[in-house]
DNA sequence: TATGAATGAGGTTTCATTCAT
DNA sequence: TATGAATGAAACCTCATTCAT
């Protein structure tokens, strides 16, 4: 196995054990057995347990984003844009269910603690709602009363809130149905009249 | 000082040291002094650390919540009663600033290993909206296209997320703009068409 | 209620309790709730929690003491005496089965930490049966060869506790001769005749 | 030096500070610092500081049960076995003194809460010389007036502890029986013949 | 005398991290 | 690179004791 291998089993590792028992609660060496390495392994591939945390947080967000660049690419109506992007959200959320916990919870953890060229991944996430927002309101699909930033925030919030119900309650609703209301509620919202 | 007085300034220095520090990160000893206690005199009021943050978070429902209900007491109009929502809900975040930081963030960490009667007090603050989307839906006012629960979710994880926001990072936007936007946004996203 | 009474209500319950789960298991407290007085109640009667073991040793041992004097009153015969002893020794220990356990405990425990003064009860106790042995022997109805020191310390060993011996006394008698004067009588009690 | 080698010096450690302070009053930290290891160290082997308590019980009663053993080997004669089995407890007694202190002492604290495989060592124990009794009994030297059973925990408590006796084991022998073995014994022992 | 809320020293235990192999 | 035994700092919590009432 390459070492690339190993880090990414780390990585993986790291998922699993932070989501089922929260950053903090979570052992390195739990971390080492889910990867299938010694302890000390770990501090080969990173400086220590939070630079762990914050490797998981750059590794998601970075493929997130690229996962919604991509499903952007040919789309260019914006109403069809923000499906798009509230659909891949849920896909990425619903593949790995714990791990959008452990990032809207390790991003919070560590707004005071993170660097700030690692937010810069999170900015950039927002980034793309944001603009979102604002070509539709170049062409006037969008109202012009909402501040894209702030909008792009409430999307998020409205998106990472809904997610967090499914993975902590029964998912009585199916997934489809409730990104469905989701679309509805966030168009309907920013929509011009 | 009566025993009251005395619950009071733990649970209000839990806030603050939790809030500087994350609940994780805050030692007894910190909330102690910040009590102007000894660490033990904690114990005495509360049952270990992680029930001291339990019961902050217990405190701030129910605060949140009374302070809510009184507010929407003299109001009708569902619409005016989500603006009431949003602007009483910013108001005591705004009060303590920390506060919601440290419920939102901890809380999910833990939120796996609360009790189901503590979660029953989130559960009221999101039943509060899911009424007032109900009531705008049977007058006609709010799209029946919405599930109401999760409308409630999307407002609720809209607040939280813009909270957050100026929370960590200058508040460059000033809260009533903020604010406004909010409502437009999601008034707009519930309105029937 | 009497401030004796109040004392009394304290030693008692601090035998219950401490019998209970031994004595550094026991709280204060405990023992405070047990005899229904404040915690502080019984500072006010004993210096600290280990004077209130070493008053509980010397009452009980009072008691034990009088009760064999009072049982000897009216008899002459050694070997009866000694009959009697033991049974009153098992009557003692039956009526309250834990104070013995407690007893034994803390008189090892405290062999190093007690006062001389309070052992002297102890050694009246032993005193009483090595009286007997040498009454015994006196009359000729025991043998010589034992030590009455030596087989006092024999029997109450076989009651209780009989390693105690050199643990807590000064062992002017060798080592080897202790052993051989429990040979003589541990043989001779099961040799058949 | 091996992990065996460490767990021993632990072990033996523990006699130590156990017999110099009691158990109660030994610090984790004394007996990682006599051992010459990290106060974390111990825990590596040992589950917790009771734990060690109990190892240190197990290791010595295995330790003196094999050197009984091996002493009573060559011997046929039940009467220099039992004069065999008093000199090597005595023996082993005396080769650390403080070990005996520890062990009754301790014990009798946490024999409420001993494993009954723990206590079988000690079962064992009694057994040996419960086999002597029964073997000079089947060759007339010994009494047959006196239980075997009842006799060896009569010569264990003479060395011993008696008390303990029903403190930790179900009296199937009533202790009026117990009472009446004890005395039979006793007063042969000190008979004049 | 009596109370019991408050104190705060200190111990057991955990666990991130290191380093000799 | 990889290991995992060892480390030791540090924190939660207990509980004997005090003292204002």
């Amino acid at each position: 196995m390459s070492a690339k291998d190993k880090r990414r089993r780390i990585l993986d590792a790291a998922v699993q054990v932070f989501s089922r028992n929260g950053f903090f609660n979570s052992k390195v060496a739990h971390v080492a057995r889910e990867a299938g390495v010694a302890d000390g392994t770990i501090y080969l591939y990173f400086k220590n347990k939070e630079d762990l945390l914050i490797q998981v947080f750059i590794d998601t967000m970075e493929t997130a984003l690229s996962k919604q660049q991509a499903a952007l690419e040919g789309i260019t109506d914006p109403v069809e844009k923000l499906q798009s992007f509230i659909h891949v959200h849920f896909d990425v959320v619903k593949a790995t269910p714990n791990l959008a916990e452990v990032l809207t919870v390790e991003l919070r953890q560590s707004s005071k603690f993170m660097r700030g060229s690692d937010l810069r991944l999170f900015g950039q996430y927002l980034g793309v709602i944001a603009r979102i927002i604002e070509e539709g309101q170049e062409i006037g699909v969008f109202s012009r009363l909402v501040n894209p930033r702030t909008g792009a925030r409430a999307v998020f919030g409205a998106l990472d809130e809904l997610q967090l119900e499914w993975a902590t309650s029964d998912p009585a609703q199916p997934v489809s149905e409730v990104c469905g209301n989701l679309v509805e509620l966030l168009l309907n919202g920013l929509r011009a009249r």
